[in-house]
RNA sequence: AGCCCUGUAGCCCAACCGGAAGAGGCACCAGAUUUAGGAUCUGGAUAGUGUCAGUUCGAAUCUGACCAGGGUUACCA
């Protein structure tokens, strides 16, 4: 064996696991499964995009491959598995452009996808994966659709119920004892009144209750992509996909019921190990605010009042006047005739201004006087109405009672309009110029509340408030129920048709369970319908016939399908549960497999997917646990979000006035600018090497740029290009690609240069520059085994030798370090370790088997191929490294028998001293002192405190 | 505007519960080897930790304020 070949060694084991299945998790559904304890490791389910991979995609996939492959030395059994959620746009907008099927789209580009994650030697069990857009996947996201329909939330027991257990109520009570979430309009009934009514009425109700219902819904329309977007997909007034813009809609849609479970969010995240940051952006999301919803009634109809939402009901005194927003339904009944004007033009320039318009503009104070008054419940005075767009419709009730000595917008708003501003606290401070949020003190032109504390005021304003029912105690949450409808070709089918009743009436009932998958049916075109249908309504002859065959005659059958699909979320919210048993056709996965592994240990993935999918799968995780088909509440236990890799522009420099019309273009090094005028252009990195241009390449490359130029360089010869850290894009000529990276280094030195690029939560950018290093760490790793002879060719060293201590000692150094380093997911400093124990072998020419083979197994999670091919040329089984045994750490090997004291005199190192590591600290502190050194510093005097930290550090102080 | 993360050699980064600022890598310089380049080997130089205070015998580490960069949310009553 000559020089450590990467190519053949590389693709030699890649063969060998593919062909052997060696990365094959065995849980057999017969439930004993393993002795082993599991592991399971996951990484968020990836598009599979075009564009295949760029060299920042596999960090997290790298990091999550290091451990499995640790925790399966380590001893346990781990499920690694990879998957792709492959229904989305960019292959239906593919579709659109070119007429090609998305479905052959999709699986071209998972093709190319799992060839590059194979090239990089991932642990993978590809037995196990699995395609959100393969019908044997979606019949089960469509089947947790149907339980979810079949569901509803009982606050009672606070959990999701069977839709039976709904109906004994109203059969037996009405909806007496039926504390539900539910829509706003539902109706109230007796349980007589419930048993006479037909079939159709009944099922009309529950669909007030069921977890996914129809709603006449204001959505994120895109008018550009054709469908509807949820909060989570607009960024900035535009579509996150595309950038395209929004606007706001009401449409007919299916909904998720998700804000059944927002507390529950809530509070389950603070049982599980997620960064800080993500924790927060959910709470953020859910939003909760605890506070009193107060009834306002109005100054000329009593019967009528408007109700708020404040979560500082103790200012109640402090309101002097109150705002609605503009899309309030009693603005138009609040109109006095003399006002009808100003708020018509202001209603309608509301209407107009696009969400974008409404934040790019927070400054802009505006509002409108309705004319009308309501009444304070507990002063009884006058409130006049105004109208504001800082007040949003959707969220509370759409009105707020202003208190501008307390709340800056308020306080803007009042100012503005000349409204007045009463003080309620004592405590609070120059009204005149700014609000005052405070809750301390004793409240003051406070009627009831006057002299009382904060605590003591809201319990006594509510307990007035429900007294009268004017009010009462009230949580209220930002977040929305989701939007679960999509007008689009490329994703799962909802399982629901519709059908009329007697009297006309049209409701959605589910298909038969027996007739899942609802497959997505064949459409000429991907576009919608020139009616503005979604592309299924393209679908000749797609109508349902449930089993066994209805009577047409009778007018039965051929029911409308649901038209539109489920969004990107529907398979990714439950998918790690179809790894645990990805074949099952009758269940979404076994009860004895779902038992076996529970729930993901390590979940790994980008934070962009923070309220997004880690939100949904957590609401989907508990339904199915409440519903008894799973058993955590939780999905994921531990999430580590690897940074974004950026990439790292490389610029040449145009001199201004060149490569124009007939002048040839110069282009000066970096160094040479020396302050000339010039133009920064891109330059592709991958011509670039250590910042230094491949000049011929470039002409070949950029002819439009850099044909006819004239190049200043450096002194060398050489053209120094400029750097720049920017997102990495084709656009930027900054992408590099794993591909071309394996094949100039392997895929071992990949591996651990993404490692060794920083810390795994940090962002950082690519920078090909360093990567020599780890590439020659492989090299002189192999050279521990082999010795290259002056012929070139190369000879087995490796002995049977009992190791020096000192051996040992490094040996054991390093396996203390990896661990540690793999635990703590601080893969960049284990390669340090690993660098400096070859280097530290290598100085000792240690050639020992019994320290050279633990070494093997310790970089095996990190470096597989190299470690495999050592392995087995060790006289090991070949393949089975990965099923060996992780080196056990023994202290024994690092005792030292002395410990180098630094001594310092006030703070600076003035000398060392040797001292054994079990002397008494007295001994020491004697000793020290009686150093002639220190006794030089101390110049007689004596020391007012000495320092002595075990295997540390003395210090002096005089 | 709020919240979160990060500021250590030319560059990427280490430094545990505060204990001698440097482990590792890149780039750079010198030497050895080589026909040359590459590769390899040996040796070397460079920072006082973003700024200012504080706590401490002792601060890169803890606290506060500020500055810079990145992320995220955004009129939520």
């Amino acid at each position: 064996m000559a020089d450590y070949n990467h190519r053949e060694t590389e693709q030699k084991w890649q063969r060998f696991w593919d062909e052997n299945q060696t990365y094959r998790t065995t849980t057999d559904a017969a439930g004993q499964a393993s002795s082993k304890p599991k592991f399971y490791v996951l990484d968020m389910f990836p598009y599979p995009s075009g564009a295949g991979l760029h060299v920042g995609h596999p960090l997290g996939y790298i990091a999550s491959d290091i451990v499995s492959r640790y925790k399966r030395l380590k001893g346990f059994n781990v499920l690694h598995p990879m998957g792709f959620d492959s229904f989305g746009l960019p292959a239906e907008q593919y579709a659109i452009q070119t007429g090609q099927h998305p479905a052959i789209t999709t699986e071209n580009n998972i093709a190319t996808y799992i060839k590059q994650l194979k090239q990089i030697g991932f642990s993978y069990d590809w037995s196990r994966e699995v395609r959100t857009s393969d019908p044997s996947y979606y019949k089960w996201t469509q089947w947790i659709f149907m339980e979810l329909f079949n569901s509803w939330y009982n606050k009672d027991t606070d959990r999701a119920e069977p839709i039976s257990t709904l109906l004994e109520k109203f059969a037996t009570n009405g909806t007496t004892d039926v504390n539900a979430v539910c829509d706003a309009d539902t109706p109230a009934f007796t349980a007589a009144e419930w048993n006479n009514l037909s079939a159709t009425e009944r099922h009309a109700i529950t669909l007030h209750y069921r977890l996914t219902y129809l709603a006449d819904a204001v959505v994120n329309w895109c008018p550009a992509l054709g469908t509807v977007l949820a909060n989570d997909e607009v960024k900035d007034g535009v579509s996150e996909r595309g950038g395209y813009p929004v606007e706001q809609k009401k449409m007919r849609q299916w909904m998720m019921r998700i804000t059944a479970y927002a507390d529950r969010l809530l509070t389950g995240l603070d049982t599980i190990d997620w960064s800080e940051s993500i924790k927060e952006q959910q709470r953020n999301w859910i939003g909760k605010s605890v506070g009193a919803s107060v009834k306002f009634a109005l100054e000329t109809d009593a019967a009528t009042s408007i109700e708020v939402f404040t979560t500082r009901v103790d200012t109640i005194y402090g309101v002097t006047f109150m705002v609605l927003a503009p899309e309030h339904e009693l603005v138009g009944s609040l109109t006095t005739p003399e006002q009808r004007d100003a708020v018509e033009a202001y209603v309608n320039a509301a209407k107009l201004r696009s969400e974008r318009d409404r934040m790019s503009d927070v400054k802009t104070v505006s509002g409108v006087f309705t004319g009308s008054y309501c009444l304070n419940p507990f002063s009884g005075e006058k409130v006049p109405i105004w109208l504001a767009d800082y007040v949003l419709a959707g969220y509370g009730t759409g009105a707020v009672m202003a208190v501008p000595s307390g709340d800056q917008r308020d306080w803007t708003f009042a100012t503005h309009f000349g409204l007045p501003i009463v003080a309620i606290l004592d405590t609070q401070k120059d009204v005149d110029t700014q609000a005052d949020n405070t809750k301390e003190g004793r409240y003051i032109n406070s009627g009831i509340i006057n002299g009382m504390t904060y605590k003591e005021a809201t319990a006594t304003l509510i307990a007035w408030l429900e007294e009268r029912g004017l009010g009462s105690a009230r949580v209220n949450y930002r977040m929305r129920d989701a939007v679960f409808s999509r007008q689009r070709y490329w994703g799962e089918p909802v399982p629901v048709y519709f059908k009329a009743d007697a009297n006309g009436t049209v409701l959605p009932y589910l298909i038969d369970e027996s007739e899942l998958p609802l497959e997505l049916p064949a459409v000429d075109k991907y576009l919608p319908t020139e009616t503005g249908e979604p592309p299924l309504a393209r679908a000749e002859g797609w109508k349902y016939n449930p089993t066994p065959n209805p009577s047409p005659s009778q007018g039965e059958g051929n029911y409308e399908y649901e038209l539109s699909t489920m969004p990107g979320w529907a398979g990714s919210s439950w998918y790690w549960y179809r790894y645990m048993d990805p074949k099952n056709d009758s269940e979404f996965a076994s009860k004895e497999a779902i038992a076996y592994w529970q729930d993901v240990d390590l979940y790994m993935g980008g934070s962009e997917h923070a309220t997004g999918h880690l939100l949904y799968s957590r609401f989907w995780n508990k339904f199915l646990k409440d519903r008894g088909y799973v058993t955590q509440e939780e999905p994921f236990k531990k999430l580590i979000n690897q940074g974004m890799i950026q990439g790292r522009s490389n610029f040449a420099y145009r001199i201004k006035g060149t490569g124009i019309e007939g002048v040839p273009p110069v282009f000066v090094s970096l160094n040479q600018i020396n302050g000339r005028e010039v133009t920064p252009l891109h330059v592709d990195v991958n011509i670039v090497e250590n910042d230094v241009l491949d000049i011929e390449a470039f002409k070949k490359q950029r002819p439009d740029l850099a044909d006819g130029a004239e190049f200043i360089t450096e002194p060398d010869g050489k053209y120094v290009v400029g750097a720049e850290v920017e997102k990495m894009s084709k656009s930027k000529y900054n992408v590099v690609n794993p591909d071309t990276v394996v094949e100039r280094y392997g895929a071992d030195v990949l591996r651990l240069y993404e490692m060794f690029l920083g810390p795994l939560e940090q962002a950082k950018p690519w920078n090909t520059n360093g990567i020599d290093g780890t590439f020659r760490f492989i090299r002189k790793f192999w050279r521990l085994f082999y010795e290259e002879k002056a012929d070139g060719t190369s000879k087995w060293v490796v002995t049977d030798e009992a190791p020096a201590p000192a051996e040992l000692k490094i040996l054991h150094k390093t396996i203390k370090k990896v661990q540690e380093d793999i635990d703590n997911y601080s893969f960049n400093t284990s390669v340090s370790a690993f660098m400096v124990c070859v280097n530290e072998l290598s100085t000792l020419k240690c050639r020992k088997r019994a320290v050279l083979q633990d070494l093997v197994l310790l970089l095996s999670p990190f470096a597989p191929h190299i470690t495999e091919e050592l392995w087995a040329a060790l006289g090991n089984e070949p393949g089975t490294v990965s099923s060996a045994s992780f080196p056990v750490f023994d202290p024994k090997f690092l005792v030292e028998d002395a410990f180098e004291y630094p001594i310092q005199i006030n703070g600076k190192v003035r000398t060392t001293i040797s001292f054994a590591t079990d002397r008494a600290a007295s001994e020491i502190e004697q000793e020290v002192l009686a150093n002639d050194v220190v006794q030089k510093w101390l110049e007689g005097k004596t020391p007012k405190k000495v320092v002595v930290v075990p295997k540390r550090i003395v210090n002096v102080v005089l």
